[in-house]
DNA sequence: GGTGGCAGATTGTCAGATAATCTAGGAAGT
DNA sequence: ACTTCCTAGATTATCTGACAATCTGCCACC
């Protein structure tokens, strides 16, 4: 007789993810290489082609690889802003403490400014592209345009960092900062452009302990917009 | 005549996955909470359960939801360690920029320094897991002890400064890292070791700076490894 | 009252068919 | 000879319908 199973059989699309994976691994595939077919694939495991499809659909969501129609299967480019993306929405982050998001994007934006000033010495269009930011920021009437100036502003000034993976991480964190970003007065407004424009200054300058300081207080200011204390 | 549709229209599994996402995250469901079932679904929608069936797999290949025979469908935990399981493995991991990596993680690393030092000196637990860790580091014997070991040890350096959300990310960026972590020469552990033990004794002493600079240094070490510069 | 099994619900898997889309190569026109 | 257009084949995308496997809860039986 044999012993019980504890864990739950292994699914057939499980099992063709994992020869799927070992297909690229041991032939050592690279990006952008051809895969079989779905029928092939199916002959060759010796099961469905649902249930090959379900499990390329699956590696495919996740960009191990990619299928595009009327061609074929490759080997998928794997990217953090896609990651990024579909974990962002998930409620195991949505419970997070607004202050450690805070504090979050304190450690972030403060940490790259070495690095934009860096860039901003080599190429001037980034400090051209904040400006505008800033510039346009005073023309805003409303509370929306405002907020997407303010966003996009922040992301700016982790793209001139040239630090891809935090660009990624940053749009993650703004999805969630959204929430008590919309309790904003209108009086604050000026304020915060007039930190904005101070930032970038203290930057083109090749200041950047000022710049670090001025940002430091320009985002800790949410913190006394914060719902409750709890 | 309509207008060429410049990018490929979007799949209507990857829309049905969207709006399950959507489902979700309006209704603010936790982990545990129930779908509606497969063919619910399909009627909300208005697409047929198969390509409903194409969109839960690839969210339940991710850990979003859960999917049990005979149950039904549920909201799901995800873990890390799943994305590490899938993504270790794959080619396109090199696409990422080293330096980018080395660099990021010298941010994050470094700028919690601050918030672990105060956190330490509140709760000296901190302290005592960072030290066992490092005891444990001088009787490892082979390279896979060793690197489980310093991953351990750095993301419990980030799960010391108590923001969640930076751990989390850590633990993505570590599943970049590891590629180029194998290539370590065994002469190189004891350095590395010295200064994980430097780095916290200085944290256990309030002396935040020394501590930036040695993490600092103990990050771009992994610079000189780099297989090839381009 | 406890225990076993049965029935309904739900996901898992299969087969076959049609639509949509892309690539390559040939046909037609200049 | 060169370019343009179009068709044919290949491949994924989607649908329909059916049956198997598995879990939960209830009910009958002891």
């Amino acid at each position: 007789m044999a012993l019980f199973q504890a864990l739950p059989r292994r699914k057939i699309r499980d099992q063709a993810a994992a020869q799927i994976k070992d297909f690229i691994a041991s032939r050592r595939l690279k990006p952008g290489d051809r895969l079989p077919n779905e029928n092939e694939l199916a002959v060759l495991f010796g099961i469905s082609r649902l249930s090959v499809r379900e499990a390329t659909k699956s590696l495919e969501f996740l960009g191990i690889i990619e299928a595009k129609t009327g061609v074929g299967l490759t080997v998928g480019q794997i990217d953090v802003a896609r990651l990024t993306e579909h974990l962002g929405f998930h409620p195991a982050l949505h419970g997070v403490d607004p202050i450690q998001l805070i504090e979050t994007r304190t450690i972030i934006e403060t940490g790259v400014l070495p690095h934009v000033a860096r860039r901003m010495a080599d190429d001037a269009t980034w400090f051209e592209r904040l400006e505008a930011i800033v510039d346009q920021s005073c023309t805003a009437r409303d509370l929306k345009t405002w907020i997407e100036l303010d966003i996009a502003f922040h992301r700016t000034l982790l793209e001139a960092s040239g630090l891809e993976p935090l660009v990624a991480f940053g749009d993650l964190l703004h999805v969630f900062f959204q929430r008590f970003r919309e309790s904003v007065k209108k009086a604050e407004w000026k304020v915060g452009i007039d930190s904005h424009r101070r930032i970038i200054h203290s930057l083109a300058a090749g200041d950047v302990a000022p710049a670090i300081e001025e940002l430091r207080a320009h985002i800790d200011s949410h913190r006394q917009r914060l719902p409750r204390v709890s």
